[in-house]
DNA sequence: GCCAACGTTGGC
DNA sequence: GCCAACGTTGGC
């Protein structure tokens, strides 16, 4: 069982966003990188938790929690000519792009800011404290996710 | 809005 | 296969 951490613009896609959808629930589409595209294709599972993180806003931070439910399957906004993440080098018939459902869990109480988890030592692992991190998915280990739950009541 | 850091592209 | 140029990410 993983668990994730998963960034979103909240100008783009908040979690306030996912959450009006009908049944909470969307795909994960518009991640063009490679690594990350690994960790969706190769190690996603129904069921697993992730993170929602907010990035390149005025607080960046974990706001939620999400659930995947699907398995991963190709980005077809990668298809769509007139779509903002249209890739011509993915084909249907050989997709380079995939992606996850995810279902709304809740949100966290509060914030747990950027700037806060850079302060622990026992997130410092995470390559989302790393400098010049671009990550936008990635794995969280099982003791640094019960960690940031942790903080939620701190 | 700035700009450092990073990933990708493409000429050679 | 190298690496300079370029575009993007994302904190600040």
């Amino acid at each position: 069982m993983n668990y994730w951490l998963l960034k979103s613009e909240p100008g783009t896609y908040s979690i306030d966003h996912l959450r009006q959808y009908p049944e909470q629930r969307d795909h994960w589409d518009g991640v063009r990188n490679y690594q990350a595209r690994n960790f969706i294709r190769d190690r996603m599972k129904i069921g697993e938790l992730c993170f929602f993180y907010h990035s390149n806003c005025s607080c960046p931070g974990i706001v939620g929690i999400v659930k995947i439910v699907s398995t991963p399957y190709p980005d077809f906004t990668a298809f769509d000519p007139d779509d903002v993440h249209f890739d011509p080098k993915s084909q249907p018939d050989n997709p380079r792009w995939y992606m996850v459902d995810v279902h709304f869990q809740r949100k966290l109480k509060r914030t747990i800011s950027l700037q806060e988890l850079k302060q622990y030592r026992e997130l410092e692992e995470m390559p989302l404290v790393k400098r010049g991190n671009r990550l936008s998915v990635m794995p969280v280990a099982t003791h640094e996710w019960q960690f940031i739950l942790s903080l939620e009541s701190a």
